[in-house]
RNA sequence: GGACAGGUGGCCGAGUGGUUAAAGGCAGCAGACUGUAAAUCUGCCCGCGCAAGCGUACGCUGGUUCGAAUCCAGCCCUGUCCA
């Protein structure tokens, strides 16, 4: 069915990873022939990624299973420019600081899923600081301005895209596009790279940068696009309540990242298992036939799967077990978030709060006034209900269905 | 530098002196229904307090007024056009 030689095409394609390709005939054949090298870059704009950010790594990921070298190209010079792809506001200024402890965050979640050793597909990981801060303006100017012009700039979506909210684009973004060109120029150059791959609204970027290639090197490259990822709801991907989903364990349990996990919409499952896991396709056109209530079953395998694979298979197994118990079997599991509340015990209102599952006391007061809130299976409304477990001993506290913790002395 | 438009709760967006903690929508949370799904219906949705109540809030600062998101002045920020 699919019409690509290459083992990498043909992965891509087949796990829903392709968007675009700037020459697929040409690309097909260069890596049918030769191991090539194939970059995308992550902006450290936080200490930990998120599972929008989980996608990209799993272009990376691709790019190694087929046979290839893959490189993550930290933003820490870009980061300090900031993308507007995107956005329709301007991203706050980060300090060097704050850029390097986010990177030293951010390292692990890519040494668990891609693998960095010394052979010929060996991963990457290169701080594109490392250049850029040496660059000075004049010398940017002149190895990149001729070569981009103003009223080319202007017609990216990027730029469009603020021009036309009428959202400010200020001067120091509009030059993101040119650094992120210049770093494939680099990397071309340095590490012989010849691909970037990157979601669907880094088309216009990865152009740019292949555009240089050809200008001042000569040298032809390649780009890839990946779909943007959506989920059926509308809602943004790796979203949620209190914030993003974390790729780091000390960010987002792993109980909690399982859970999201789990409750993915019917309509993404099968989507989801192609991109995420390494799960053979035979196994998950099976899957997401399952009806009714047995696509549960799909859904705790793209939880473990996942969650294996972003923080190791004993957090997998553990959140697996956690979730049984919690809402198979009624009782509690050990990973749930736990609360001490000592030998006074706390009022359950205080409690609520505590443990995180209500942002104020005057939230905690309206779940338990709607009758969401049970203490070991019993409903209580009462604000001022004394939670005092024996020593000893640990009380399951639940708000709604999902939100399951335990409180102990 | 000038002219015009604008800055409201997580977002969008009403509101032009009092009944405004601020319409409506989205997002979110909970209840019902279910399968820890979706859709639908219902309730909730600034903080503190057991409560009466209190405190904050409509770009910032000051002023007018019994009373201001609403009026006045200055400032800051954004957009469009002009120089």
């Amino acid at each position: 069915m699919s019409t690509y030689e290459s083992e990498l095409l043909r992965l891509l394609e087949s796990r829903g990873h392709l968007h675009q390709i700037t020459d697929p005939a040409a690309l097909d054949a260069r890596a049918k022939k030769e191991v090539i090298t194939g970059y995308v870059g992550f902006d450290p704009t936080a200490s930990s990624l998120h599972i929008g950010n989980l996608a990209s790594i799993m272009l990376l990921k691709r790019l190694q299973q087929a046979g290839h070298r893959p490189i993550v190209i930290m933003g820490g010079g870009t980061a300090k420019v900031g993308d507007p792809s995107g956005k329709d506001e301007t991203r706050t200024m980060l300090t060097e600081e704050k850029l390097a402890a986010n990177i030293a965050g951010i390292k692990g979640s890519f040494e668990k899923i891609l693998r960095f050793d010394n052979s010929e597909t060996g991963a990457l990981l290169i701080n594109n600081d490392d250049w850029l801060s040496k660059l000075g303006y004049i010398e940017l100017l002149r190895a990149v301005g001729p070569h981009f012009t103003i009223n080319r700039m202007m017609t990216f979506d990027s730029v469009k895209l603020r021009l036309e909210r009428e959202q400010p684009l200020s001067f120091l973004e509009f030059n993101y596009m040119i650094m992120q060109a210049y770093d494939f120029l680099v990397l071309a150059r340095e590490y012989d790279c010849v691909l970037q791959m990157g979601g669907s609204d880094q088309w216009g970027n990865i152009v740019n940068g292949m555009e240089l290639n050809r200008r001042i090197d000569g040298r032809e490259t390649f780009g890839v696009t990946q779909p943007l990822i959506t989920r059926s709801d509308g809602a943004k991907m790796g979203k949620s309540v209190d914030g993003a989903i974390w790729l780091n364990e000390d960010a987002l349990p792993a109980y909690d990242f399982w859970q999201y996990w789990r409750n993915t919409d019917d309509r993404d499952v099968g989507r989801f298992l192609k991109l995420f896991t390494d799960i053979p396709l035979d196994e998950i056109a099976r899957l997401e036939k399952l009806e009714g209530a047995d696509i549960n079953d799909a859904k705790i395998i793209l939880a473990n799967a996942v969650t294996a694979m972003v923080r190791g298979e004993d957090a997998a197994n553990g959140a697996e077990a956690t979730a049984r118990e919690t809402f198979a079997g009624g009782g509690a599991g050990e990973d749930l978030p736990t609360l001490a509340v000592g030998s006074e015990g706390m009022r359950i209102g205080a409690v609520l709060t505590e443990i995180g599952f209500t942002a104020s006391n005057g939230e905690a007061k309206r779940k338990l006034a709607e009758g969401a809130v049970k203490l070991d299976g019993e409903t209580i409304k009462d604000p001022g209900h004394l939670v005092a477990p024996a020593d000893g001993q640990s009380l399951k506290l639940s708000l709604g269905k999902k939100k399951h913790g335990l409180v102990t002395r």
